[in-house]
DNA sequence: TCTTATGCCCTTTTT
DNA sequence: GGGCATAAGA
């Protein structure tokens, strides 16, 4: 079997010369787990107390005791506690980030899928459907079941629809009878809701398109059945080290199992009161999983924490003991005694985004680092305000979250011409393009497409030529131009210079007549084509943008220098601690967030605990200072304080008042 | 009458 | 930015 060479992973690196004197930059607790010869292994591991550092460090006294650091395989869920891991792990063992096999789960799925695309059935070039897209195509899919039944009005939103089918997928469940769970008022519904499912499946398949689940299902499917690839890859593979085991579900955990089955050196770090992604299927019972799967693994616990002051950790421990099902732990912090976290109340979100923009322009004043603080909110909507009034001031930020930048329309339309080149059959881009023309909407979009189709031995890229016919009148001229700018586009595979052609040859006019902004995102777009010069195959390029969406590749390159204040979801914001945490939003409906949906009722679609999780996450990111933010008014009125803050006992905060 | 364009609401969390 | 209702257009 060959291996790519890609140029992000170069291979066979020497064991480097640094020596790491572990005995005294670890303490025992750590250390044990660290110099553990191998075998399956559990750290059961409390906020702060070295989760990562005990991963590092492993990696680090791994390559010391004679391992490659590219036959060490580091796994983990967000891109970016990915990208932190990385790099720390690379700097202990003083190489370059490149030598270390490591990313999310999917970015490290799509690398191997990459090279047995024709094992599981795919043709060259599949792309794969970021978030927005596999809605796109949802929604396609409804709206044609949704036609061909009159009485269909109560089929799901695509949205929920595709979140019932990745839920069904990633947890191993029948699709009936997560939708039964979920929607029992609409039994007569199941059907339909299944045909939209069968659609969709047979429509990604024909348009070579592949979504996220697609990407760790095709993993556990191509490392079960194909005995070779397994026994390759968990041969390479001698040390598997998955942080936040907590948060994988069972797929993940499969994953983690096929690619370690040759060694079983696997070492899985997680903290139970840190679970947070149920709703894509992480059970932080997989734990105990874990240990039923590999009955003969070596537990242990790390309970020291170094990261908060005595204060905050008494507020997030008094605030987490409100959980009934957990694992109880005692933490303790070695920290010296610091503030109180304060609470602090404040008419409307406005003042709320005001104070914190004004805190944090005090605290520059007085000297302090702005990569020091973090201002974190339950969703990506809450940020808006305070973006608005650190703009106003002049403090420069980084927002981790809401639109993500490779979502915006934008740099989904661009990359939309280099998509339908490497992947012609990729209907979603091609209808994406064809609407931006003037007088085409979904109806003669829909038109087009049929037409492009229309013969077998022909490509829509051959077709499209001949299309005008169809297109309304007034868009004649412009779908002139896009006709031309295909066909230059067809004689290049570099992305960089495919987005500028493109941009000339067609979008940037289309820019200027649509947004407001249009200079802005002109700017951003020549920046993507300075970013994609890296990249020598279009393909490669693709993939990494659709996996790595949450990246803003330009930020990514100078990240290190840049002053910032991060804001951030608190589920993004987890494995990273700042200094300064303010937590905004914190009323009841917002956080904890209630969901009165449609067909669900609160309670159903809802779990108190896992929102109390998720407040814990959020104070223990905390190392010196906090403030607890509320508002007495939104825009909807009147709104009550969170029901979290009283379930942390009296005392453990203090009041402040603004005026 | 079928489509497209537009204005006004609201916004869970990630790959 | 997305969904939905409604106005404007063809």
């Amino acid at each position: 079997m060959v291996l790519y060479s890609m140029k992000k992973y170069a291979l066979n690196i020497a064991p480097s010369a640094h020596s790491t004197r572990f005995d005294e930059e670890l303490n025992r607790e750590q250390l044990e787990a660290v110099t553990c010869a191998g075998g399956p292994m559990l750290v059961l591991a409390g906020a702060g107390t070295g989760k990562t550092r005990t991963l590092t460090y492993r990696v680090a006294w791994l390559v010391e005791n004679g391992v490659n650091p590219s036959d060490i395989l580091l796994l983990t869920f967000t891109n970016k506690a990915s990208k932190e891991m990385m790099r720390r792990a690379a700097s202990l063992i003083g190489a370059d980030v490149a030598t270390l096999w490591g990313g999310t789960f999917h970015h490290i799925g799509n690398l191997i899928l990459k090279r047995h695309a024709g094992v599981i059935g795919y043709r060259d070039g599949f792309s794969i459907l970021d978030r927005t897209d596999t809605k796109d195509l949802f929604d396609t899919c409804r709206t044609s079941v949704a036609a061909a039944h009159k009485d269909a009005q109560l089929l799901p939103k695509a949205s929920v629809v595709a979140d019932l089918h990745s839920y069904a997928r990633n947890t191993s469940t029948a699709q009936s009878k997560v939708i039964a769970d979920r929607f029992p008022v609409l039994e007569e519904n199941a059907k339909l809701i299944l045909d939209v499912i069968a659609l969709y499946e047979r429509k990604k398949r024909e348009l070579n398109l592949v979504d996220f689940d697609d990407i760790l299902q095709n993993l556990v499917v191509l490392l079960k059945d194909h005995e070779d690839v397994r026994e390759y890859y968990s041969r390479r593979f001698r040390h598997v080290l998955v942080d936040e085991y907590q948060d994988t579900n069972t797929l993940q955990a499969e994953v983690v199992a096929l690619l370690s089955s040759y060694h079983r050196n696997i070492m899985a770090v997680g903290d139970d009161a840190q679970s947070i992604f149920s709703f894509r299927g992480a059970n932080f019972e997989n734990i105990l999983n874990f240990q039923k799967s590999y009955p003969d693994a070596r537990i242990f616990k790390l309970t020291t924490n170094y990261r908060s002051t005595p204060q905050i950790l008494n507020a997030a421990n008094s605030a987490i003991a409100a959980n009934r099902r957990q694992f109880p732990k005692d933490l303790v912090s070695v920290r010296e005694a610091g503030e109180l976290p304060a609470l602090v109340p404040l008419d409307d979100t406005r003042h709320q985004a005001l104070f914190v923009a004004s805190k944090i322009k005090d605290a520059i004043d007085e000297g302090a680092s702005l990569s020091g603080i973090a201002v974190l909110y339950r969703s990506h909507y809450q940020s808006m305000e305070v973006q608005m009034e650190l703009t106003r001031l002049g403090i420069p930020y980084d927002v981790r979250s809401g639109m993500k930048f490779f979502e915006q329309a934008h740099i989904k339309d661009i990359l939309a011409y280099l998509r339908i080149i490497s992947n012609p059959s990729d209907e979603i881009s091609w209808k994406r393009l064809l609407k931006m023309l003037p007088g085409v909407g979904n109806a003669t979009a829909e038109k087009i497409w049929r037409y492009l189709l229309a013969l077998p031995n022909e490509t829509p890229l051959d077709r499209v030529s001949t299309a005008g016919k169809i297109a309304p009148k007034k868009s004649a001229e412009r779908f002139a131009a896009f006709i031309k700018c295909i066909e230059e586009l067809m004689k290049i595979n570099l992305p960089s210079d495919s987005i500028d052609t493109a941009l000339r040859g067609s979008y940037e006019k289309h820019l200027f007549l649509t947004f407001p902004d249009a200079e802005n995102r002109l700017r951003d777009l020549t920046q993507l084509s300075e970013y994609a010069v890296r990249y020598n195959s279009t393909d490669v390029f693709l993939s990494e943008m659709a996996i790595q969406g949450a990246e803003q590749p330009m930020a990514a390159v100078n990240e290190d220098s840049d002053e910032h204040v991060v804001l951030s979801s608190v589920h993004q914001a987890k494995g990273l601690e700042w200094k300064t945490v303010f937590i905004i939003g914190l009323n009841d409906g917002q956080f904890p967030s209630i969901k009165f949906g449609k067909f669900g009722k609160s309670g159903n679609n809802w779990d108190e605990e896992e929102e109390r999780r998720l407040f814990y996450v959020a104070l223990t990111r905390a190392k010196d200072e906090l403030y607890l933010c509320y508002a007495y008014t939104s825009y909807a009125g009147l709104i009550r304080p969170s029901r979290f803050i009283d379930d942390i006992a009296r005392g453990l905060l203090e009041e402040i008042e603004i005026v």
